[in-house]
RNA sequence: GGAGCCGUAGUUCAGCCUGGUCAGAACGCCGGCCUGUCAAGCCGGAGGUCGCGGGUUCAAAUCCCGUCGGCUCCGCCA
C-alpha cells in the first residue's frame, strides 16, 4: 500500500507551481490537504511548507493514478507527477496562491497513510491549547503557526545580519553555570561528579558578557535561550530567548543607538512600517504619574490626573484620610465613555480584584453629574476637579485615593481595561517609547532591604555616585532611604504598545563602586564573594566600560505578529504549569539515574 | 500561594440555573452515489466512563465537596 520514496525527487514546493510551469511536468510532495470526490475526476489538494496546489486526476485518462487518488486521505503523504496546465477559464481560484494552475497527475505515488489526525489541518477550527500541543506537530502544519515560525526564522536573520555589519561577534555562553541569589529562582541541575553540588541554567548570560567584555571582545552579541523558574503567563515562559549585546566604551546613547536601530530594521523588513527616531523617551517618574506604570501604553488617552491639591482640605473621608496618610486622590477621565451604571459596577468589581477598596466615579449626563460622591464635594472642588479633568458631556471620571504606588496600580489596569473593553486603541498604531531615569535601587518591604530595580550590576548615574557611599555612611534607615531613593540608575527600558520588550544598562566596572552597591544590597562580603566573586576579581583586571541590552525575542515576535501569546511563535512551548505536552516533561526518572546524581527525592 | 473561566463523540460545542425522553448538533470518520470542485454535493451508518473520586437523592452530565488538567489574571518574574 505504501511505495518507496526511490528517487521522486521534486522539482519544486507545491506553493511554488505557477503559470511559468503551464506545459512542464514536474514532480511535487507533500501532505494531502483536502480531497474531493467528484467521481470520475478527483480533485487532490498537495500541501507543503510553502503552500497549495490543485491535482487533478482524472479516471478515464490516467486509471492507474486515478485508483490511488480514490484511496488517499486527509494527511496521507504523496508525490505526484503530472504537467501542469492552466486551469480552465471560471475554475480558477483566487485564493490560492497556485489558483490559477493545476497538476493533471499522470503519476501518484503514496509515502505514507496517516490516522486520521485529531484536527483538522485548516484555520477555520479552533482546538483547544492542551490538543494544540499534545499533537504540536499537526499544530504546525497550519497556516497560522507555520507562519509564525517561518516570520521567526526571518526575525533571526535580519538579526544576525545587523549585528554582523555592526561588528558585533557571536559567542556562547554556558547553560550550565552557578545560581545566582538575586532575581529569578533558577532551574538546577545536580551533578554527578561533585554530590551535593548543583548547576543552575542561567536566567540571562549577564556576567558572562560582561566577562568577554573584560576579556577585550568589544561587541559582543547571543540569540540564547534564558530559564527562569517563576510562575508562567501568556507572556512567560520558562525557557524563552534574548537577543542579548554587550559593547565596550560606549554610554547610554550608544547602546540605545543600536537597538533603535535594529528596531526600526527589523520593523522595516519585516513588517514594512517605518519608524521614526529617535524613539520618545520618558522618564520612570513621569511614565509612573501618567499611566501608572513603568510600561506605557499612549496610544491612547486616559491619563491620570493628579487631583490631591484639589482635595487636601476636603470633607470627603475617603480622599482626605488617603491625602494624610501621605497618599494620592487620581482619576481618569473616559471621554465620552457614557457607561450604564452596569457597565461601570462591572468596572467596579475589576478593580476590586486589584485591591481597590471600591471605585469612585461622575458621570456627567444631560448637563448634570451624576455620582454618588459629588455630595461630599464643596462647590469649589467640584469645579476644580472638573476643569482639571476637562470634563464635558458624557465623559465618565473614575478616581482612586489610596498610596501612591496602589492608585498607580489601580488605575492603570483600569486604563487598560477601558482601552480593551471599548476598543480604544488603534491598532494600526505602534507606540515605542523608551522609559529612563530609573531608580537604581527601591526598597522592599517584604525582604526589608533594598533592591535593584534593574540588576546589581547597574552603574549609577555618574552625578549619583556619591550619594551612594554618603547612604552607606548612615545608618538611620530613613535618612539612608532619602539618599538611596535620589540614585538614579543608567538603565533603559524599551516599551512597545505597552509591552516591555526589553532592556538594559550601563555597567558597573569598577571592583569598588560593585563592592558599594552589594554592601547597600545587604549582599555580604562572603556572599558576594561566593557568588559573583569571579566578577569582582575580573573587574580589578581591567574592565573596560561598558554597557549593553537583552530583548524578549518571543515578546518582539508576537508583538509584531499581533499575537497576545508568546505560545504562539515558539515551536514546542510549555503550559502554564511547565507541562511540554508533547513529552510529557517534567516526568519522573529512574532510581539509578538518581542515585547518579546523588539525590533522594522526598515523597 | 490566591481568584476567575473551562473540561460532554476524534474535534468544536449545546444540554447544567430549574435533577427524571438529556446522550444531542455540526464538522470529521466509515459505506454508497456523483466528471470541474476548491470548507464540493447528495444518501446511509458507526461513534460517548459527560475529566477523575466521593457525597446528597428513589433518581446526577445536571446539586455539593475534593482532586486532576487547560486558559486568563493577582502574587511572583532584578
Amino acid at each position: 500500500m505504501v511505495e518507496s520514496f526511490g528517487n521522486f525527487k521534486r522539482d519544486k514546493y507545491c506553493g511554488e507551481v505557477s503559470l511559468e510551469d503551464v506545459g512542464r511536468e514536474l514532480k511535487v510532495c507533500g501532505w494531502v490537504h483536502r480531497v474531493r470526490n467528484h467521481g470520475g475526476v478527483i480533485f487532490i489538494d498537495l500541501r507543503d511548507r510553502e503552500g497549495i496546489v490543485q491535482v487533478v486526476v482524472e479516471e478515464k485518462t490516467d486509471p492507474e493514478a486515478y485508483e490511488k487518488a480514490d484511496r488517499v486521505k486527509p494527511e496521507w503523504v504523496i508525490g505526484v507527477r503530472g504537467e501542469v496546465r492552466r486551469r480552465p477559464e471560471g475554475t480558477e481560484n483566487p485564493k490560492l496562491k497556485t489558483g490559477y494552475v493545476e497538476i493533471k497527475a499522470r503519476e501518484i505515488r503514496i509515502f505514507n497513510t496517516s490516522d486520521p489526525p485529531p484536527f483538522p489541518v485548516d484555520e477555520e477550527t479552533h482546538v483547544s491549547e492542551e490538543i494544540k500541543l499534545r499533537y504540536r506537530y499537526i499544530d504546525l502544519r497550519r497556516e497560522f503557526m507555520k507562519e509564525n515560525l517561518l516570520f521567526r526564522h526571518r526575525f533571526y536573520q535580519v538579526v544576525r545580519r545587523f549585528f554582523e555589519e555592526e561588528g558585533f561577534v557571536e559567542i556562547e555562553t554556558p547553560f550550565l553555570t552557578k545560581s545566582t541569589p538575586e532575581g529569578a529562582r533558577d532551574f538546577i541541575v545536580p551533578s554527578r561528579l561533585h554530590p551535593g553540588k548543583f548547576y543552575a541554567l542561567p536566567q540571562s548570560p549577564q556576567l558572562f558578557k560582561q566577562i568577554l567584555m573584560v576579556a577585550g571582545f568589544d561587541r559582543y552579541f547571543q540569540i540564547v535561550k534564558c530559564f527562569r523558574d517563576e510562575d508562567l503567563r501568556a507572556d512567560r515562559q520558562p525557557e524563552f530567548t534574548q537577543i542579548d549585546f554587550e559593547m565596550s566604551f560606549v554610554s547610554e546613547e550608544d547602546v540605545m543607538d543600536v537597538v533603535e536601530r535594529l528596531v526600526v530594521r527589523l520593523f522595516k523588513e519585516l513588517l514594512g512600517v517605518e519608524l521614526r527616531r529617535p524613539f520618545d523617551r520618558i522618564p520612570y517618574e513621569e511614565a509612573l504619574s501618567r499611566f501608572g506604570t513603568d510600561k506605557p501604553d499612549r496610544r491612547f488617552g486616559l491619563e491620570l490626573i493628579d487631583l490631591t491639591d484639589v482635595f487636601k482640605n476636603t470633607k470627603f473621608k475617603v480622599f482626605r484620610n488617603a491625602i494624610e496618610q501621605g497618599g494620592v486622590v487620581k482619576a481618569i477621565n473616559f471621554k465620552n465613555g457614557n457607561l450604564s451604571r452596569k457597565e461601570i459596577d462591572e468596572l467596579t468589581v475589576f478593580v476590586q480584584k486589584l485591591g481597590a477598596k471600591g471605585l469612585a466615579w461622575i458621570k456627567v449626563e444631560k448637563g448634570k453629574l451624576t455620582s454618588p460622591i459629588v455630595k461630599f464635594f464643596s462647590e469649589e472642588e467640584t469645579e476644580k476637579l472638573l476643569e482639571r479633568v476637562k470634563a464635558e458631556e458624557g465623559d465618565v471620571i473614575f478616581f482612586s485615593a489610596d498610596r501612591e504606588e496602589i492608585v498607580h496600580r489601580i488605575l492603570g489596569s483600569l486604563r487598560l481595561e477601558l482601552a480593551g473593553r471599548y476598543s480604544l486603541v488603534d491598532g494600526q498604531k505602534w507606540d515605542v517609547v523608551w522609559v529612563v531615569d530609573f531608580p537604581l535601587m527601591e526598597w522592599d518591604e517584604e525582604e526589608g532591604r533594598f533592591v535593584s530595580l534593574h540588576h546589581p550590576f547597574t552603574a549609577p548615574k555618574e552625578e549619583d555616585e556619591e550619594k551612594l557611599r554618603e547612604a552607606l555612611k548612615t545608618e538611620d534607615l530613613e535618612e539612608r532611604k532619602r539618599i538611596v531613593h535620589a540614585v538614579r540608575a543608567r538603565a533603559y527600558d524599551l516599551v512597545i504598545n505597552g509591552e516591555e520588550v526589553g532592556g538594559g544598562s550601563i555597567r558597573i566596572h569598577r571592583s569598588d563602586l560593585q563592592e558599594t552597591v552589594f554592601k547597600l544590597l545587604e549582599i555580604s562580603e562572603e556572599e558576594a564573594k561566593d557568588k559573583f566573586g569571579f566578577l569582582l576579581e575580573a573587574l580589578r583586571f581591567g574592565a573596560p566600560p561598558h554597557g549593553g541590552f537583552a530583548f524578549g525575542l518571543d515578546r518582539l515576535v508576537a508583538l509584531m505578529r499581533g499575537l497576545d501569546s508568546i505560545r504562539d511563535v515558539i515551536a514546542f512551548p510549555k503550559t502554564q504549569k511547565g507541562i511540554c505536552m508533547l513529552t510529557s516533561a517534567p516526568d519522573r526518572v529512574t532510581p539509578g539515574q538518581l542515585k547518579d546524581v546523588h539525590i533522594k527525592v522526598v515523597e
